[in-house]
Parts: C-alpha cells; structure tokens; sequence
DNA sequence: ATCGTTTATCGTCGATCAACGATTTGATCT
DNA sequence: AGATCAAATCGTTGATCGACGATAAACGAT
C-alpha cells in the first residue's frame, strides 16, 4: 500500500472520536460558542467584557472559559490582576480538519 | 451582496449559536462521533450493523441514533422490519460551513 | 395467526451539567 | 498594611445524560 500515493485515505489518522467528541462537547452549549465567537472577533480578551456581553453571572461565565480552557480551544495568560483569553489557533485549525473530514 | 467577493466577512448570518451548538452537541459523544463516522464510510445501514459495531446494548445504539436524528445530521428511513440510516448531506454541509467560519 | 427479527420505548440509577450566590485568591495601587 | 478590583473556586440545586435490561411495536415469513 503506497500511503503517499492515497493521502484521501491514510495520513487521515482514523478521526479520533474521542478527541473530536470533546472538542465538540467544549461548543455544545450556545453560551460557550458565543465566547468564542467573541474571542474570534475581539482577538482577546478578558472575563469581565464577556460578562459584559453575555446574560449570565461572573461565575458561569468563567466555569464556561474553564471548559473552553479545558478543551484546548481557548487559552488564557495572567496579566496582574486579569487573564487575558484568546483562541489557541492551532487547536482550532485540527478542529476544522476534523470536521472537514466528517 | 458580493457574498463571492468576501467569503471571510461575510455577514453571512450572526451564526446561530443555539444550532450550531445543538449539532455539536450532538457530536459530543465518541459514540455518536463513531456512529457518523461509520455511515460516512458505509453510506448506509441498519442499527443492527451499528450495534455489532460498538460495544454498547441496542437500546443505547438506538437512543444515540435518535439523538443524531433529532439534530437532523442522520436521518432515518423505515424499511420493512428495519430502518435504514444515512447522513443528512445538507446539515452536515451546514455544520461544515459554520465550523468553516469560526 | 403465530413466530422470528429488528428497532423503538420505558423505567431506573448513578453521574455529570448549568446556574447561581458567596467566598477566596491574586495582583495592583494608595 | 490595607483597600480594591478581577477572576477562580466552593457549595448547592434542579435538570439532563448515558447506560442498561425489559418490554413493546412493526413487519415479513411460515
């Protein structure tokens, strides 16, 4: 079997549906794909504006960032006082594949 | 609309963070991520084939099957005695499309 | 009409989720 | 040190999930 011969079929590592299941688990409630359709458009930022935004207390709104944080989607980095939120690019990007492969 | 001219920001529809969520939500079981995955590879077949396939009891195979059903990402037609499952081509289309967006 | 096959539904149980208020932690600024 | 602000964690509550066995329902075949 050339391998590189059928990238369709081999590279293609057997989707890994646990991995798959967990990200999709990360974005299957609509507050938490709103957090990160805010930290898509916004670039970072921080719990406080996300708060501001979303109609849920501080706590859960940071429960949902542990989550996203968890998954791998989402990474955040202390600045003093705050943690600053973003995207992780790259987790992402093996998302899109993933599905793109569904 | 140029919607062809800038596919990237594209107003294209505030994604609807409550779908998109539903059909990750959908997705957020390894099983069910392995049930897609199955019929993707085998265009079609019967809950039975699925149950011989995973290591769980008909009747959790059968609720996943009609998890997936209700996100409209598989979708099922009774023949005869059984019922035979296939994917929804358009919502996956959908759900691709909004993951391509993120 | 009865049997065998296939799938769906019911009922149960423990585990996890979502949300909140209250409290704690951490860091900056007087 | 003390005050202040942001964020995380704790503890609780009701709701939903995931799994199963048991049972029912639908259909084809004998």
């Amino acid at each position: 079997m050339s391998t590189a011969l059928n990238p369709q079929a081999t590279l293609a590592a057997p989707m890994d549906s646990e991995r798959f299941a967990a990200i999709c688990r990360a974005l299957s409630h609509p507050a938490r794909v709103r957090i990160v359709d805010h930290l898509r458009t916004m670039q970072q930022c921080i719990c406080g504006q996300i708060v501001e935004v979303l109609p849920l207390a501080q706590s859960t709104v940071s429960q949902h960032l542990k989550i996203l944080k968890a998954s791998g989607l989402v990474k955040g980095t202390i600045e003093g006082p705050r943690t600053c939120y973003c995207l992780d690019g790259g987790v992402l990007a093996q998302f899109k594949d993933m599905v793109k492969r569904l």
